[in-house]
DNA sequence: TAAGATAGGCAACCACGTTGTCGATATAGT
DNA sequence: ACTATATCGACAACGTGGTTGCCTATCTTA
């Protein structure tokens, strides 16, 4: 039972593959209006959903810290994807929802994300795809959205 | 050709994937004498490789700029993990080349990904295996040791 | 030998994470 | 009702990693 790849690749070749994923929805949605969006941004939207969080709830789901969690809602605030409001059903609690501008780039995101796996089905087959992510649901925790590694992406 | 999972899961479970290879290595390298070597370190050490670099060229190898490097440089030297000699051949040069110690870590984290590609084997089945890690190489660019996304990894 | 390229290091700066603290507001307990 | 506790959001200080710009030392080439 020896197997051609040494251990080491496995990792490797999971990290590009998600990096190229990435990259080419960015060169994508820069080409559709949103040069400005970074990695992160997307990432954080999607925590965000079109229902709104705090940014209490938003540092729990994503698994960093509040103070963490407030600073990128500052980011994204400034550069116009999300807004606050105050709750007021709870004056300490401020809402954070996506604007129309954060929600056109979540849903032009998910439609190139739908656009790159169908060209994924196309090189690998849909049927291998399917098993490919089958496999990684398998080996991967449920909740999807840690981001804590520190520094996950970079840089407005 | 209708397909079960939304585009946007694809790339969450590649980085869920990694980011789990990559906790449990360093979970087994903690139990066995490298408490203190991070995600990073190991990427930097394997592209250092037993022949050892200089900054410059490592730089160059992990897409980050010769500074960065040589920071990195700085910590893992700082730890022990690597140390610097000046080329014979050419004084400005500083060759970069791996401790007995950072050897041992490179081998056992060699090691410890053999064993947890093993298990995914067993798992997924071997052959399943086998057609993921061809589906992702087929899907990536050659190049293994783009490090190049700003704090890819974190801390100390 | 003079000019240009390359190596390494320093400084200043930015992004993003952390912990600690604090004031304001809600909620629970007596 | 009133006090005690918990929670929310923000600020400050700090650590790490990356960037660019610049400087000196050394090799290479014309």
């Amino acid at each position: 039972m020896s197997s051609d790849a040494p251990g080491f690749e496995l990792p490797l070749r999971l990290l590009l593959a998600f990096r190229s994923l990435i990259d080419e929805l960015h060169t994508e949605l820069a080409r559709q209006g949103h040069p400005d969006i970074r990695p992160m941004h997307g990432f954080v939207m999607q925590a965000i959903g079109p229902g709104g969080t705090t940014a209490v709830e938003l540092g729990r789901t994503l698994g960093v810290s509040k103070q963490a969690a407030g600073k990128t809602i500052d980011t994204l605030e400034r550069v116009g994807y999300i807004e606050r409001a105050t709750d007021p059903q709870d004056t300490r609690r401020k809402i954070v929802r996506l604007t129309p501008y954060g929600m056109d780039a979540l849903t032009r995101s998910a439609h190139i994300f739908d656009t790159l796996r169908a060209r994924w089905a196309t090189e690998l087959g849909e049927d291998r795809l399917r098993a490919l992510e089958s496999d990684l649901r398998k080996m991967t925790p449920a909740n999807l959205w840690r981001l804590d590694t520190p520094g996950w992406f970079g840089t407005l």
